[in-house]
DNA sequence: CTCCTTGCAAAGCCTTTGCATTTAC
DNA sequence: GTAAATGCAAAGGCTTTGCAAGGAG
């Protein structure tokens, strides 16, 4: 798995390098680790965790490049945008996840995820009918974990809007 | 079809009245008022669509209610959060609709709907095997129109970020 | 050398909150 | 009559923007 990430990171960072030559965009070391955080992390970040995390690690970047980096990274299809209910934007990787979507519960907060095997195939057959070029999606499921157990998480941060 | 939107506004209404009763809260006339304007424009709106909406009406309700509300018909799984790339939140009618997904163009910033027979059942599927009680979902497919004329659309508020 | 990018701080916008008033039941 | 809901305005929180300084190509 780890050596997954990585394969995916080391795959992002490369189509990230020609897209922005193409573009005739820069390669600066602020957006290339915006774009680690996100891979390395694989987990749904939202702005200001990836400017915390970043910042921990000794990177002096400021919100405002982080939110110009994750724009582009939307843009170009590295990043998808998902909405877990908590008002604000968070940022997961594309490459390497497209086929899975998550579960909120609208009780206790908690956002998991599944994978789906059907779900890719599904939505590129529905862009090809639709005349859509496909950049990224994203599933979201409100409701309740029926697990009652399970349905305890509690935290600030991470409870539903 | 305008018969049919008019169906599951009533019913809608109906369900909404016995849940509020159920819980012990009130139906005062502003929230009916929001539930209708979601149930009858059938399209997805914004909180702020919504209050100008009620207010162009001679409705004399707050935003503050207007919030109130749409967080109260998304609690009872009667309106769906989707997120079309505008960093705010958009409103979308749960009876009638459940089995459609959002094409936003990165490009210029049109929203398409798509239904698939088969999304709904899929998901109530995967809802089965996660032991997660479904709500309501949403499913926003990002890229670009292939259709270059149709891909044309701009305007201010509904514009791709 | 050029002009793209960064960082800071301020502004902007959407959403929530506190409190007095009103109202459904 | 009483607890719940409304409305207003202010506060809060996430995101964007303007502009000077810095840096990649």
């Amino acid at each position: 798995m780890k050596q997954y990430i990585s394969e995916q990171t080391t795959r992002a960072e490369s189509l990230f390098r020609s897209f922005m030559k193409s573009e005739g965009l820069r390669c600066t070391s602020e957006r290339i680790d915006v774009l680690q955080e996100v891979y390395r992390s694989g987990a749904h970040l939202d702005a200001d965790e990836i400017y915390s995390r970043l910042r921990e690690k000794g990177t002096g970047i400021s919100r405002a490049t982080v939110y110009h980096t994750l724009d582009l990274l939307f843009r170009l299809n590295l990043v998808s945008r998902i909405d877990l209910g908590h008002h604000h934007t968070h940022y997961e990787r594309v490459l390497g996840v497209a086929n899975h979507l998550h579960f909120v519960c609208q009780r206790c907060g908690k956002v998991s995820e599944a994978a789906s095997s059907q779900l890719d195939g599904m939505v590129e057959k529905l862009c090809a009918t639709h005349e859509f070029s496909l950049g990224s999606f994203s599933l979201q499921v409100f409701g309740e974990c029926l697990d009652r157990e399970a349905c305890t998480f509690r935290a600030g941060k991470e409870n539903a809007g």
